[in-house]
DNA sequence: AGAGGAAGATGT
DNA sequence: ACATCTTCCTCT
């Protein structure tokens, strides 16, 4: 049938290739796109190092490094990309801190004592950070949005999430910190195996592990023990510890009083957490002694006096008000220690709760961390305040086993030299994410249709490299990793990508080949987008992110690029935000086009609209209104169950004025969905169609319709 | 497996 | 009461 189609606007322009930071050697900031600059949020997340980090496959490491290092980012606008790095073999002492002394973040490492909160705001929007997409019909309305943005703005310390630790009560799943490390180690122990790498690497260079033929291969070894993922949790076994380590997933909501969600003060489930957990993940208690052992071995390293003066520069100092923009769940103990905010190296070893501190650090100096370590897992657990010292949390051993490659919390550019990652298809805008309890909703898709792509531009070697993928933030913090959503590795026949999975700290990563053959572009036809169930996520230790409306995500793409120096380098860039929830029915469809066909209804119009959200009771209702306000006529429309699809409502709508309109009308026109109030007015343009019916296809996104023919 | 709609559970 | 989150159900 003939149709008629306007133009979707476009009221967000894909921006260019998400690069988060600079460009070239420069690691800082991404150019800003615009965001609105927050802050306060910017300076907690400044602290904040995430337990994410890690560096590449295999390695889980998280940077040791205090979390200060990251926040360095933001105001360091110029971070080296060299000097990431370390030989791979090396020891600690193989690391070295980039020339311009910039840590991962981008900070300047040793020169500014104090982090510069509001210059990374904004930053992010670089890549399109706005929600939003040509995809008219994906872009939620505004008035949605905003909620959301309110509700990310809090200045959660998010990056105190602790990767490693889950709550004890979180689950009969939960495992206990411990688990994790045990995870990676037994996971990743070879390929990524690597020295203790100074958090302050340059996040853009690390030594040269990537040894393209056992860059790829390194996933298949990760996976093999990793397993695949578990799709659906509820209805099938877990395979893979890793799994549950590090998601801290559990397969089903337990009929427990948990799944009352009672919370203490802190927001914590009070009720459960002092019921052991009765299945302990298997392996984590065994190994943690030996991975506490090595850690703490390790973490000596970390102890050197230069390194804590470089730490301490690059903290804030106590003066910087955590309080502020600390989510409410965060506030109350970050203001009770944000005194000490200051930065102090923690030792590695830091705890994981079941390792007794091992103090290289005077007490008063590390006020904080004392804090932190005394108490057991559970008791850390139950009292409070640790989570808001990232850098103070436990670490999992194998964090600082192969930190070789930059944290995935680690901004960096997504071009240097001659070398550039890009987006060439940016993927929808919206992409709902299946639950562990559900099955996989497929691939994220592009725009129009197909997949995302990535390509690596200015690479000239004959050997593949492996493309990594993982789920990020969509915020206006600076990018990292998602902790309610994680990457969902999609295979089957219509899938043609391969890919492997290997998990990062808590963070489950896709690797993909980028083949020379290729031209080292890779479709993104195997990447699905887990959702973690908020209760489990805000219930792991440090995690003070809060899941409700926390529903954008951005699939952040990485390339460990080998340098001639043996350095690796490494790029990255996301994607446009990916909206993941279900739509709402309070979303409003709006006349994306119309277009005239032959109907059944003589003298009457019918109506295809098309929506994502048209419950099965929706009703349509038009109205026509004259220039004083008042409603010349009104009717509902009918809704023709028959021809109800998914997505789309085909209403028929009687000859109203009792005469076949021929010239346009301005019509309002609202929606009823299901028991949902009526939505708001929708204006159009009614246009005659010479007794056939007619169709308008309405979208989800709140934009004007105008007049078309 | 891949979607979409919704009921029931929770959070505000 | 209503917005969101999760879990289920249904259909292809």
């Amino acid at each position: 049938m003939p149709s008629t189609s306007f133009p979707v606007p476009s009221k967000f322009p894909l921006g260019p290739p998400a690069a988060v930071c600079g460009s070239g050697e420069t690691l800082g900031p991404s150019a800003p796109a615009g965001g609105t600059m927050k802050s306060a949020e910017e300076e907690h997340y400044s602290y904040v190092t995430s337990g994410i980090g890690s560096g590449l496959p295999l390695s889980s490491a998280h940077p040791s490094l205090p979390a200060p290092c990251h926040g360095l980012q933001t105001s360091a606008p110029g971070v080296s990309t060299a000097g990431y790095g370390a030989a791979l073999d090396g020891g600690p002492s193989s690391y070295f801190l980039s020339s311009g002394g910039v840590r991962p973040n981008g900070a300047p490492a040793l020169e500014s004592p104090r982090i510069e909160i509001t210059s990374y705001l904004g930053l992010h929007h670089g890549n399109g950070q706005f929600f939003h997409d040509a995809d008219a019909e994906d872009v939620l309305p505004s008035s949605k949005r905003s909620p959301s943005t309110a509700t990310l703005n809090l200045p959660s310390l998010e990056a105190y999430r602790d990767p490693s630790c889950l709550s004890p009560a979180s689950s009969l799943s939960s495992r206990s910190c411990n688990s994790e490390a045990s995870s990676y180690e037994s996971s990743f122990s070879y390929p990524y195996a690597s020295p203790q790498t100074s958090p302050w690497q340059s996040p853009c260079v690390s030594p040269k592990t990537t040894d393209p033929e056992e860059g790829f291969p390194r996933g298949l070894g990760a996976c093999g023990l990793l397993g695949s993922p578990r799709h659906s949790p509820s209805t099938s076994p877990r395979t893979s510890v890793t799994e549950e380590s590090w998601l801290g997933a559990r397969t089903s909501r337990p009929s427990s009083p948990c799944n009352k969600r009672k919370y203490g003060l802190n927001g914590r489930q009070l009720s459960c957490s002092p019921h052991p957990s009765p299945t302990p993940s298997p392996q984590g208690s065994p190994r943690v002694s030996v991975t506490d052992d090595t850690w703490l071995g390790n973490t000596t390293q970390y102890t050197s006096s230069a390194i804590v003066a470089a730490i301490n520069a690059l903290s804030t100092d106590g003066s910087l008000d955590l309080g502020d923009g600390v989510p409410v769940k965060a506030r109350k103990t970050a203001l009770d220690h944000s005194p000490s905010v200051a930065l102090k190296v923690e030792p590695a070893g830091e705890d994981l709760g079941a390792t007794p501190p091992t103090s290289d650090f005077p007490p008063e100096e590390f006020p904080s961390f004392q804090h932190i370590r005394k108490g057991a897992f559970c008791d850390q657990y139950l009292s409070v305040p640790q989570h808001l010292y990232p850098w103070a949390r436990p670490r999992s051993p194998t964090s600082y086993t192969s930190p070789s490659l930059p944290a995935l919390d680690w901004q960096l550019p997504s071009h240097s030299g001659p070398y550039e990652l890009r987006i060439e298809v940016q993927p929808k805008s919206h992409h709902r994410a299946h639950y562990e309890t559900e099955g996989s909703r497929g691939a994220v898709k592009a725009l129009a249709g197909g997949h995302p792509s990535v390509q690596l531009h200015g690479y000239m070697e004959s050997e593949p490299l492996t493309l990594q993928l993982f789920i990020g933030t969509a915020d206006d913090r600076l990018l990292r990793p998602h902790a309610f959503y994680q990457v969902h590795r999609i295979t089957g026949k219509t899938v043609s990508t391969t890919s492997h999975e290997a998990i990062l700290s808590n963070t489950k990563v896709l690797e993909i080949p980028l083949l020379p053959e290729n031209n080292m572009r890779a479709i993104i036809d195997c990447a699905g987008i887990l959702k973690l169930r908020n209760s489990d996520i805000e219930l792991r230790k440090g995690e003070t992110d809060i899941g409700r409306k926390n529903t954008r995500v951005r699939l952040v793409f990485r390339v460990h690029v080998p340098q001639p120096n043996g350095r690796t380098l490494s790029l990255q860039v996301a994607s446009n935000p990916i909206e993941c929830s279900q739509r709402s029915a309070q979303e409003l469809p709006l006349v994306e086009k119309q277009s005239a066909a032959s109907g059944p209804v003589l003298g009457g119009k019918r109506m295809v609209l098309s929506g994502h959200n048209f419950l099965q009771d929706s009703k349509v209702i038009f109205v026509e209104k004259a220039p004083d306000g008042h409603h010349i006529w009104e009717m509902e429309a009918k809704i023709d169950g028959a021809l109800c699809k998914p997505n789309s409502l085909v209403v028929e709508i009687p000859p109203f004025r009792n005469q076949r309109i021929t010239s346009p009308v301005q019509v309002n026109f609202y929606v009823c969905n299901g028991k949902r109030k009526r939505s708001q007015y929708q204006h159009f343009t009614y246009l005659p169609a010479n007794g056939n019916a007619l169709f308008l296809t309405l979208n989800a996104a709140n934009q004007p319709t105008g007049c078309f023919s």
